[in-house]
DNA sequence: CAACTTCTGTGCGATACCGCACACAAGATT
DNA sequence: AATCTTGTGTGCGGTATCGCACAGAAGTTG
């Protein structure tokens, strides 16, 4: 076992923002969980026991239909949360969360959720304006779904996972993005191809390095930079505090198989 | 003027929910508004004043896209509201909400959504399971506009519709749904006529009556069930009760031509 | 009644995407 | 090296939907 640093909870935009006395409340109920690429974290009629705050990965929100098609409605990374039935009021939702970046999130369980909840402090308003940033993502996707083609949908979704991670690397097969999009594979070979010709990506069995950004951006739909600008507005970047010393002692755990 | 009898705000199903107490707190504070068929009550870009408690009106929201196509995301009747934005956190979404079945709403002004919230009371948590349903619908509507056929969708949204009126006549041409569904208005007409054929539906320059409601069930695809059942889950009907007497007294407005 | 507007029906070629089948290429396993 | 698995490229016919053009039918207005 290599001794890698930790994540720190303040990877997290969401517990970055909070307020110092907030973050030393919460931080020593939080577990930090390895997240490994292609992990289910959620399956739909379960119940959720947490809230997680992904540090460094990112986590696909799928519907899966009677037929076995499916379609993701939502990306989360560092900058959201997973889980919000847990302060909406639900058990659960009829959806499937999927790692689709591998990495870490620190959880909060459902519990301590609830008394945060009732405290009705800086966390509520955090994840409440959160959720509505959400529910324009998955309006956007709605419509994206309806007017735009592949080309265009394969550019939003690379821009998607792009602005969750700190590399330009992607570690996902066209099979895979395929299920995500709610389209064949051929249909994604075929748009990537374009790409990697126009120099904008280059891939190879599943590792996909992004080039050119700004191209990407431009052969995009216009869904996601209606999506980032209003989730700029409802979630303005707050500069990151530095409060928690002691990381080391917040406890590792391991996710069941699933 | 005729004098029609004045809609109740309990036949919205949120503010009939409410216990007693918090009724007599609220109600004083409702001003009725009469929604005219096709009017607007939100744009883009708008700040809303107000959270709107539909009575017997049906009110749509949809995204336009910048080359003018547009796409409905949501049906919201007298089981919801409208303006999540005032309790979740923002100024306004990047949505249009159309009125698309004539009736009343009963709405509640800001300064008195944001005392209810911070009371942390009955509403606010009705609403937050209102939006959780919500977001259902919203997914459900992107995972449909992915998969299924015109067909289809035009049952579920006639559905939609169904649910939320006392009657089965819908009024609304099919240009009008074609601008919904984000379809052709020729593609509602080849799914309409084939549902009139069926005996399913009737229909005349704008006028479309439901004759077999079953069977409209039937010709659907799952999501108008997925998301029905999720509602129900999460706000299962509650017995009205009888609180205000004086309905009378409440004031009625004119919303702005727009 | 005539003229007009609105709504609905129909035809036709173009296109995007699908389903399927199969070939090939890059690693992994033995 | 031989084999196997996984990921990617390609061709082909089928289908749903589109964009457009136009015709007719049902109300509406003058």
């Amino acid at each position: 076992m290599s001794t890698k640093p930790k994540p720190h909870p303040q990877q997290n935009h969401l517990l970055a923002a909070l307020a110092p006395d907030v973050q030393a409340r919460l931080f020593p109920h939080l577990e930090l969980v390895p997240l490994p690429l292609r992990s289910l974290m959620y399956e739909s009629g379960r119940t959720m026991r947490h809230v997680y705050f992904p540090t460094d990965a990112i986590v696909s929100l799928q519907y899966i239909m009677e037929n076995g098609a499916s379609t993701a409605i939502l990306v989360v990374g560092n900058e959201g949360l997973l889980g919000i039935s847990l302060f909406m009021g639900g058990q659960g939702t009829p959806s499937r969360s999927i790692v689709q970046s591998a990495g870490h999130a620190y959880r909060l369980p459902r519990p301590k959720v609830k008394e945060e909840f009732n405290r009705h402090g800086q966390l509520l308003l955090l994840m409440l304006r959160y959720t509505q940033a959400l529910i324009t993502q998955v309006a956007q996707t709605a419509v994206c779904n309806r007017h735009h083609s592949i080309d265009q949908q394969l550019c939003r979704w690379l821009l998607l996972s792009m602005d969750r991670l700190s590399h330009n690397q992607l570690t996902m097969t066209q099979e895979f993005i395929g299920n995500m999009l709610g389209v064949r594979r051929e249909g994604v070979t075929q748009a990537a191809l374009k790409l990697q010709q126009q120099g904008v990506i280059s891939y190879s069995r599943g590792l996909i390095k992004v080039l050119d950004r700004d191209k990407l951006e431009a052969l995009s739909c216009e869904c996601y930079g209606v999506v980032k600008k209003e989730t700029e507005i409802l979630l303005p970047y707050l500069p990151q505090r530095q409060v928690i010393k002691d990381v080391a002692a917040i406890p590792v755990v391991t996710l069941p198989t699933l």
